[in-house]
DNA sequence: ACCGGGATGTTCT
DNA sequence: GAACATCCCGGTG
């Protein structure tokens, strides 16, 4: 198990999105394996929160790659992206779903409507709350070995061939097909 | 199974 | 004032 160095999130998001899948994601004393994620890219893509330049809420998008950037929408729900690509740029990648691994215990408890284990993080917010991340976690370090949010290779390759699909719940920039899955996972957000 | 609507508040126009 | 990278619940078949 070792953490992801920046050098894995300094490249393209749309070739560290399916780089991302079957790695571990470990945050509030829980493992999730990335089954489901999208790739952002700022200024070239009217679907990113950077399409039209920074502001207070995207600047961490702009930044070094390697942070986490964490959002609040729909009035009740934290999503979280790795900021990727070179610092200045803008360009990201939505953790959209994970495989519960470890601590699913405190997951369940932090999920109580989840009826069955794949609901517990088969969701960009539902991963959040069954992780406990949330806007606190908003600019942190995901390289650094202390760091509360941290991407760890235990050694899964991923897939070979990826499932690959238009973004959810966009309007601007639906139709590129940036997100990328382990194909027929029980625990994706939607087939 | 599928579908429709409501919750809830920040962000940007 | 509208939009929003969502989720949950309660309806129907």
């Amino acid at each position: 198990m070792k953490v992801l160095p920046r050098s894995f999130f300094a490249r393209d998001a749309l070739d560290v999105a399916p780089d991302l899948l079957q790695k571990i994601v470990e945050a509030g004393r829980c493992e999730g394996r990335i089954v489901e994620v999208e790739a952002y890219r700022g200024r070239e893509d009217p679907g990113s929160h950077g399409f039209r330049g920074p502001t207070p809420r995207t600047e961490v998008m702009f930044g070094p790659p390697g942070h986490l950037y964490v959002y609040f929408t729909y009035g009740m729900h934290w999503c979280a992206n790795v900021v990727c690509g070179r610092d200045g740029e803008c360009s990201a990648v939505l953790l959209r779903a994970a495989a519960p691994v470890a601590g699913l215990e405190l997951m369940r408890s932090r999920r109580p409507a989840a009826r069955r284990d794949r609901d517990l993080c088969s969701g960009p917010a539902k991963l959040c709350q069954a992780l406990a991340i949330d806007g606190v976690l908003d600019g942190i370090d995901v390289c650094a070995a202390d760091s509360p949010v941290r991407f760890l290779d235990d050694g899964v390759a991923p897939p070979d061939d990826p499932g690959c699909s238009t973004r959810i719940g966009l309007s601007a920039g639906a139709d590129l097909p940036w997100r990328f899955t382990v194909a027929d996972d029980p625990n994706l957000s939607r087939s």
